[in-house]
Formats: C-alpha cells, sequence, structure tokens
DNA sequence: CGCGGCTAGTTATACGTACAACGTTCCCGA
DNA sequence: TCGGGAACGTTGTACGTATAACTAGCCGCG
C-alpha cells in the first residue's frame, strides 16, 4: 500500500463530493464508495473471500463463521458491489430494454409498472425506450446503450420497427401482444382479446343489439388486427351483423370525428364496440353532439379500462385488460430465456366490465 | 494471440448466442462481440488510438487519416463500445434515476418523456424507481442499482422520502416540484403552480363567481401546499371567497365523494377549484348526480390538462402544466451538476386553459 | 552538430469484480 | 508414521476501457 507509483499509474480523479454530508463510512480511505477490497481488509481475509461470500455461493468454501464475519463488515462499511465491475467480469448487465409506443398511454404505463415489478425481485434493472413521437413504434432502442443490456422486451411493435430489433441485435427478445405465430420471437406474452371481444359481442348481443358498428385504432399491429377478426368472428352465425367500420387514431379528438362517421350514415348502428377505452370517449362525445344518448340511443364498449373509463358520465362498459401482469409475465419470460429454461408463453384472460355505457337498443329497434 | 493460457486465465464461459441470425461480422473472433482491439488491430494500430478517436478528443493526437481509417474499422466491425468497462473506468456511468410516484398518473409520464428526450441526447440512461403501492412516495431508490447511477431526479417527493434520499446517497439531486427554499437540493425545478391558481381564480372572479370551493389533494407535498396558499392569496382583497375545502386522495372515485360533502353544505358555492383534473373529473360527476348541471349551475377548474380534460363533457377548464419541459429541465440540471456547472433553477409558466366547465354563475346568484 | 519542440503515436497501467487453480491445515484410517 | 482427503482460504488473473507518461521521427534554429 505504499506509494509506490508507477509511471501510468494516476488513477482517474475522481471529482470527490467534497466535504458535505458524507456519512464518512468507518472505511479506508476517505470518501470513496467502499470495494470488495475495503470489506476484505476489515474483514481480514482476501478480496475474493469477500467476493465468495457477496455472491453467496461460499457453501463448503467458507466456514460460516468467516462468512459472518465478512457480512458484518461489509455492513458497517456500507459496501455495495460495482455494478459496472460485475457487468464486465460476467459479461452480463442485469438490465432488460422495455419498448413500447407511448408510456402516455395508460396500458403501457402499467406494463411498466409490472415489468419493473418483477425486475426488482430479480435485482433487474428496467430501462425504457421512449418512441419518438409518443404515438408511433420504436425506431432504434440501439443507442449507445446497447452493450448495456441482456434482452429485450417490446411491446406491440410494427413488423418493420420488429425487423430493426432482430437485425440489431442478436439479443433475448419476448414480444407482448404480439403475434405468437409470427416466430420472430421465442417468447411471447399474449392478452386473450379474441376472447375480450367475443365477451363483448356476446353482451350486446344479449341486450338485444343487432346493428353493431366498429370503432377501430389506426395501428398497423397484430393486437389491433386480432379485434377486428374477432369481432366479425363472434357475429357470425347470430343475428348480428358489423353494419360499419372506421379506424381512428389513437385520440380521443380523432375518434369524435370518425364515430361521427359512422353515426351520420345510414344504417345508423345501436351499439359501438370500440378498440380502446379512448375512441370510446371520443364515440360518447360524438353521440352527444349529434343528439344521441348513451345507453338509451347508442350503446358504447371500449377495450382497456382505464382510469378514464369510470371518470366519464356514463361510466364505459369496457374489457379489462390486466396490463401489469402482461408486464410481469413478459420479465419471467425474458428472465427464463436468460436462464437457459424454456419460457412459458401465456395467453392472458380478460373480462369484460359492464357499466353504464351499455344498454338494450332503443325501442323501436328491439327485435 | 497464440494460446499462451496462464492458469487462472479461463474466460467467463460466454453463452455464445449459438449459430443464427448473427450477422458474422468481419471481427476477428467470431460471434463475440467486438472490442476496441479487435478494431485496433484492423486498423492496425494500438486500442489506445481506438480510445482516443472514438472518444472524439484525438485533435492534435492522431491524424486525420488515421482516425478516418479507425472509425471505418470500427465501422466495419460494428464496434460499439462496452458501457460496463468505460463506467468502471471512468467511475460514472451516465445512468439517472428518475423517481416519481406513479407513472400511470399522466403527468409524471410526460415528465419521464421529458426527461427521456433529454438524457437521449447526452447519451444518458433513465432508469426510473416506481413506487411500491402507485401513489405513494418512493420510499427505498436505492437497490442494487445504487451503485450504478450518477444522479437522481426526484419529483414531489414527501419530506421523509426526500431524508431517506439525502442518507442513502450523496447524488447529485434535482427535485422536481418541490420547496426551492428547503435547501435539500442543490438545483430544482418547479412550475409556477400559484400563477395558475391566480389564473384560474381571475378566470373565475370575472365570471362572477363569488363563493369558491377547493377540492384539494390529500397529498402532503410542497407542491400541493402551494396550491391552497394561493388560491387564498389570490381571493385575498377580492370579493370572493373559499367558503369551503375539502381533501380527497387522488381519484375519481374518492374525489366523488369529497365533492359531494362540498355540494351539499350550505352555503353551496358556485364555483369549484381542483387541485387536478382527475378530482375535478370526480368533482363533475358528483354534481351530476345531485342534480347540477356543469357549467350552468356550477363551474369547476382542474390542474394539468390531462387527455381526461378534453375526453370529458363539458371539456374542462384547467390549468396546463408543460410536464415534459419539466422532466426535460430537470434531466439538463443534473447534467449541469454532474458537468460542475452551476444548474439554472426554473421556474417554469403555466397556462390557464378555458374550456367548457366554467360559465357565469345562476342569473340569481349574480352579484 | 546538437537539441528543443512538435507530431503521431505506443506502452503500461488501474478501475472492481468473479472465479479457476492452487496452497495450507487438520483430521482420520491404515 | 504417513497418505489422502476434506475444509477453508488465497493467489492470480482477465473482463474492455481511458489516459498519463513515454518514445520515435522530424524540422528548424543557434
Amino acid at each position: 500500500m505504499a506509494s509506490s507509483r508507477r509511471p501510468g499509474t494516476a488513477p482517474p480523479s475522481r471529482p470527490e463530493p467534497s466535504a458535505d454530508g458524507s456519512p464518512s463510512r468507518g472505511g479506508t480511505p476517505s470518501g470513496a464508495r467502499p470495494t470488495s477490497r475495503d470489506v476484505a481488509r476489515h474483514a481480514e481475509v482476501s478480496q475474493a473471500t469477500v467476493s465468495l461470500v457477496m455472491g453467496g455461493k461460499w457453501q463448503g468454501r467458507v466456514s460460516p463463521r468467516t462468512a459472518e464475519t465478512v457480512r458484518s463488515a461489509a455492513q458497517a462499511l456500507g459496501y455495495r458491489p460495482n455494478l459496472a465491475a460485475r457487468s464486465l467480469r460476467l459479461g452480463r448487465t442485469r438490465t432488460a430494454l422495455l419498448v413500447v409506443p407511448a408510456l402516455t398511454h395508460d396500458y403501457f404505463a402499467r406494463v411498466h409498472t409490472g415489468a419493473s415489478r418483477v425486475a426488482a425481485e430479480h435485482d433487474f434493472g428496467v430501462v425504457l425506450y421512449p418512441s419518438p413521437e409518443g404515438t408511433g413504434p420504436a425506431v432504434d432502442p440501439f443507442g449507445s446503450a446497447r452493450a448495456a443490456l441482456d434482452g429485450v422486451i417490446a411491446s406491440s411493435m410494427a413488423p418493420e420497427a420488429l425487423a430493426a430489433l432482430r437485425d440489431g441485435g442478436q439479443l433475448p427478445l419476448v414480444m407482448l401482444d404480439s403475434d405468437p405465430g409470427a416466430g420472430h420471437s421465442p417468447a411471447t406474452v399474449n392478452l386473450d382479446i379474441a376472447d375480450g371481444m367475443r365477451q363483448a359481442a356476446a353482451h350486446l348481443l344479449e341486450l338485444g343489439h343487432r346493428r353493431i358498428a366498429h370503432l377501430a385504432a389506426e395501428i398497423d399491429t397484430w393486437t389491433f388486427g386480432v379485434r377486428a377478426r374477432a369481432l366479425h368472428e363472434a357475429l357470425a352465425g347470430t343475428s348480428g351483423t358489423v353494419v360499419r367500420t372506421e379506424r381512428s387514431p389513437l385520440s380521443v379528438e380523432d375518434a369524435l370525428h370518425a364515430a361521427t362517421r359512422i353515426l351520420e350514415a345510414a344504417p345508423r348502428p345501436t351499439a359501438l364496440v370500440c378498440d380502446d377505452d379512448l375512441l370510446a370517449a371520443g364515440a360518447c362525445k360524438a353521440a352527444r353532439r349529434l343528439g344521441l344518448r348513451v345507453p338509451e340511443d347508442l350503446s358504447v364498449t371500449g377495450i382497456d379500462d382505464l382510469s378514464l373509463a369510470t371518470a366519464l358520465e356514463p361510466e364505459l362498459t369496457t374489457v379489462r385488460l390486466p396490463a401489469e401482469e402482461v408486464g410481469a409475465e413478459g420479465m419471467r419470460a425474458l428472465l427464463a430465456v436468460l436462464d437457459g429454461r424454456t419460457a412459458s408463453t401465456p395467453v392472458l384472460p380478460v373480462e369484460l366490465i359492464r357499466r353504464g355505457s351499455t344498454a338494450r337498443p332503443p325501442r323501436e329497434e328491439r327485435p
């Protein structure tokens, strides 16, 4: 430890947080973060032993007494392993990238929450890739962060963006809400959106609706494609029909216009199935502007069960999506892949929440 | 390069992504990520030169011709610096922690978006700390991730959680929406919420309202404390008064109950100033259930301008908060502190958006 | 001719960790 | 008495990078 400083050995000058609230740990140097070597010195063992103990794999290699000594020394010094060094050594970073179209959509915020929760349980970190425009798909998730990732979880990616993802890195990839048959990824996590559409359709049929319109999202992802197909299939063979379909960007304002087009055309539907609660909100506004009451003159259903759904009046009948669970399962799947285990690829159930925006059709329309 | 493998020199076995879509770069080994040494070999220079060139500080140290050679070699190999190694060497990670109460509140999602945008411009990463409960303040942002952070940006922290933050790490800290006078942090970014309240009050006074109630958020953070004080100050010396204040958790359902208490008490206010759009939504529901029309019988204002604000009917008059700008300025401030520059501590302007939920009070109430 | 000063590099580390391979005791049975 | 293990550690790297300190030409000037 004497100053045997050879040429080219000057350490990079750390800014040293300057005298302030530094807790002045019992550590060796002064204000610097303690390293495993400091702990070793403190516990009078070698650095390797500290590493073994802290790594938890000391069974039969270190005596319980020594292990305890090391642990308390680490505790006393406030030691925390340096993640950069660990990553460098292991070649893994314990960090996952979560790619979502827009965090400002509550669904994705919830997906993130779920993924983060599971990640935290496994000492994993989550980095978000925010889409440039806030609505479009992600474009280049691989900035300089790329080398620091162990895997990618991507939600609702458009095909072209997906291709870029595959091209860019050979990182393990888990897809959420994406075509499980496309073979892009070893693992997928999906919602049983088709069943949600079936539930919505069944609910409306049961109430007596026959002329049903579809307000679809103008987004070219698999999960939205499923919605349209499922609705048609659910009505096939029943007395109900999809009388009209309009597509709209995912905003209340745009949905208002699209819904207006639907409601002004003949024959006017008695129920409107919307791909998203935001669209349903727009539809409700459109109806009111045309002098139609919801649900007396028009029933409306959404998908998501955003907080918006209960803020509206009437409250929205909607298909609740277990967003957090999607994120959590996605992270579990990624962890499984990283572990070399085979990931389950669940399809999570959804549930129709019946509220005030659906009712029997107007009397003159009843069959 | 010959196999001069000394004892204890076995490299950690990397899983090797297995023959698949690996682009088979022109690199030296095979499937492993190319390092600066690979680039050096390719360009027939030393590793140090590669580092200099890639680091951008080669002015006067490397000839332009050599620099170009290095750059194209790096390009050809698809070289990307290993962030773990860089972090280890530099002692910095280029990663910031963003602590927010709940991402599912759109305001914080937008803060995150802004912070991420600025971070990306500076090759910085953002890690989110999700609150355990989704609504309460963050508790222990320092898991094993702690060592991998350069700084912290914290929004709307309750005092006790703030203390934990200060205790835990001596990391640079930027506070958002927090008391700039508390001296907890070298830098703060704030909204001129007080002015927002003044604008709302002035708007209501101008419309003729005199009996105004306050539906406050039941959250003990500085920014919500300011709202109450500012409203009272804005009405002081005018003909208007705050006839009643109720506090409510930040949810539509809770706000409905709190607003009901306000509206059932005498004297009934003609206008209701709410601390958040969510509360305003609850207030509108409450009014309608009591048979009051908005805005004819009751004017309502919110704060935030969530997408919810225009989904409701009538659309909400609300104080628009530049959330993204808050996040962006917060990240700029943190970067400044990390650079040793003094951070500006801006107070961002807010703007009242007049929409359908406010109007003149009922005729019999007019002064 | 010699030497300072520049240019254009190279060499030699160290950052903090994890782990393979190598001691060192100590005990036990033959 | 001695060989053979366990049991318990330690030594010695290497991961990939950034940078201080050194070096080899080369020019020009005294």
